[in-house]
DNA sequence: CTGAAAGCGCTTACAG
DNA sequence: CTGAAAGCGCTTACAG
């Protein structure tokens, strides 16, 4: 005869049933199938451990607690509706069982998914395998600051030309967008205001341009521009260059090269400030520099939209004899950790990454709960160090 | 008179009908209400744009292409099984309303959830606000392998203590782990156990230590320690110490320093191997530095079990006025960015994190497929710069 | 305070 | 090739 336990793998029916079936053959040959309904589908065998055991649901716990599944969810859930007794017991038994709720469910059940996207996009010329440096540092605090609010964060590298506009909200994977890039801007405004007609919550990283759609979350561009270039004049510089494309296709740098200009403009300088094109890469500053050093050779002091592209200035300013900062002071913006590390040190701005990031997950969690939420400008500073010349 | 459309909101019946209620005033006062039952919730406003349309189901596009739901299920999984021609059409209809699959309904229905979660972690004392580099480099190569694989990507930051090892896959938020770290394996071992026992799908990052449960990927830490212990021995060093917490609470480190001891011993070397401990960070590497030039002050070579631990020791030999590479060559592991830029130039072992993200990723996937899979240890390159006196 | 029931939006076995 | 139906595992309005 068979004693003891059967373990049976069984599916509920709708009324939270499980109908069972299992066949035990005897000694004799002759076989029996048992058809029963049983209301736990959560057995453990106890004379071997093998743990085939499928994940526990909230009707497992229920049976066990002797207790319908809605006041387990309710227990669960910290429902103030639920007796304390019940509560507890029916606690302690799901942390026995290492029981979880199904995300899935909840999530579908709700409306909702608790998950932010971040999606990460650069100009598709960057190199593929490379990611810029600042945003890289954005991560970690757009990670703490979602953990902090109870999200999770979904990551995703996209191109430009990706259809990102309309896939993560959409599909509730989750219940609001962070976008951060350096890009042509005007490549996906289309994109941009996309997303706002299907009332997707979203933020973005970069400058706060009135015409530009949704919420975003910047550093003052401007008076980064502004204040490190009028440390280079207090320092007597006298020859200025700009390198990066400054102009509506990227807003960010065209805001830093605004600041620069109003400074040389109240120093008192005459002619139209210089400004080479270049992308966010070391090799677009150096391609840039060389023009520069074309059409005015005494330039003495370079102001860069980033530091990868100041990283580039330096390297093309020193395979063609020039001294730095001794002849031509660079600065950089960013403050990635590299600008600490070179020679010379690089002199930059510094956005705040750890408070942008905290601003940026922040703001699309009230954007979620529909609550007001408005534009940030988040101070910038300037960080003196050797390339600059002087470190007064 | 009304005329014209109306707006409802309703909500589905039972059997994928809605019950629709809206009541109108009328001129002369009277009120009535319709109630109804309609199959379609998708309406749209047609003479003003007020875009309070709810997100389009698979009900609605079947009601408008004139098919039952589970057909357009069908032709928008392109399912062999529905006809051409009304696939081409529901997805036209699906294109045009913009329709995307709910994720939670789709993964509760299908006991998956195409993600896989990356749990990154590091020993509590490395400061909070930074990410190893070499980390960062590794959730580039992650995110588009996960991309190539069509799984999603959760990051998530943890730190030793959390709950991590019983939380991503038990609420079905992923299929799969990924667990990249530095820290004591000894802290973690009973979670990867418990891991294991609970048949979670997980896959390490670091020593492929046998005693250690479930898979794991690397690169070859030993080759790596005794290569690049063999250019220094070549390039003259006498006298070495090495630098990383090296014992079983840090496989990865102790690997490198066996490789590292037995480069020694082969060049006849007959002391016992000089080795300070550090966690990975500047801070540790110089402590340990000068603690190691307290026991032998004429050290030649140091060999750092992590660039971030060499950057510490470069610039604690600068402070103590050692030349490097003249008077002590260093090197480092892991090729971080920074390892190109400090001057000199750090030479270090390169771990290949492209091709390791992507057997991260593979493997977790087969294991998610239930196909068998193994550990897996990828070649380790010297990169040689500058910090070692010669670039032969 | 508790339970029975409906429903979130899908996928897929089953029956034509 | 197509449709009706069940069910994934929850949450919560409704009724006691």
């Amino acid at each position: 005869m068979h004693a003891g336990l059967f373990y049976f793998r069984c599916a509920f029916t709708a009324a939270g049933k499980r109908l069972v079936k299992h066949s035990i053959k005897m000694e004799n040959g002759c076989e029996i199938t048992l058809s029963l309904y049983c209301e736990c589908r959560f057995f453990q065998l106890e004379t071997r451990s093998i743990s085939m055991r499928a994940k526990p649901t909230s009707f497992d716990i229920a049976h066990m607690a002797g207790v319908s599944q809605s006041t387990v969810s309710r227990a669960l859930r910290n429902s103030p509706l639920v007796n304390k007794e019940t509560r507890d017991k029916i606690q302690a038994i799901a942390q026995e069982l290492n029981y979880k709720v199904d995300k899935n469910a909840s999530n579908l059940r709700q409306q909702q998914s608790r998950t932010i996207a971040l999606l990460l996009f650069e100009d598709p010329t960057t190199d593929d395998s490379k990611i810029n440096p600042f945003f890289l540092s954005m991560l970690g605090s757009i990670t703490r600051a979602c953990a902090a609010e109870g999200y999770d964060l979904l990551v995703s590298f996209q191109q430009l030309s990706d259809n990102w506009h309309a896939d993560y909200e959409d599909t509730n994977k989750a219940d609001g967008l962070i976008l951060l890039g350096y890009g042509d801007y005007v490549d996906y405004q289309d994109k941009l205001h996309q997303l706002q007609d299907q009332n997707t919550h979203f933020v973005l990283w970069g400058a706060v341009d009135p015409n530009r759609p949704g919420i975003s979350i910047s550093c003052d561009n401007f008076r980064g521009g502004y204040k490190v270039t009028q440390h280079l004049i207090r320092q007597g510089r006298k020859c200025f260059g700009f390198i990066g494309t400054a102009d509506h296709h990227y807003p960010e740098f065209f805001e830093r090269f605004k600041g620069h200009s109003v400074a040389l403009e109240q120093a008192g300088y005459q002619h139209q400030p210089l400004k080479l094109d270049a992308i966010s890469s070391e090799e677009a500053g150096k391609a840039a520099l060389n023009q520069l050093l074309e059409q005015q050779p005494h330039i003495d002091a370079v102001v860069c939209a980033s530091d990868t592209i100041a990283l580039g200035v330096m390297e093309a300013l020193k395979e063609r004899g020039y001294a730095v900062p001794e002849d031509v002071a660079v600065v950089g913006y960013d403050n990635i950790l590299l600008s600490n590390y070179v020679s010379p040190k690089l002199t930059t701005v510094q956005q705040d990454t750890t408070a942008a990031g905290e601003m940026l997950v922040k703001t699309v969690v009230k954007m979620i709960r529909e609550e007001p939420v408005e534009d940030v400008i988040l101070p910038a500073e300037v960080i003196v160090r050797e390339s600059c010349g002087n470190t007064g």
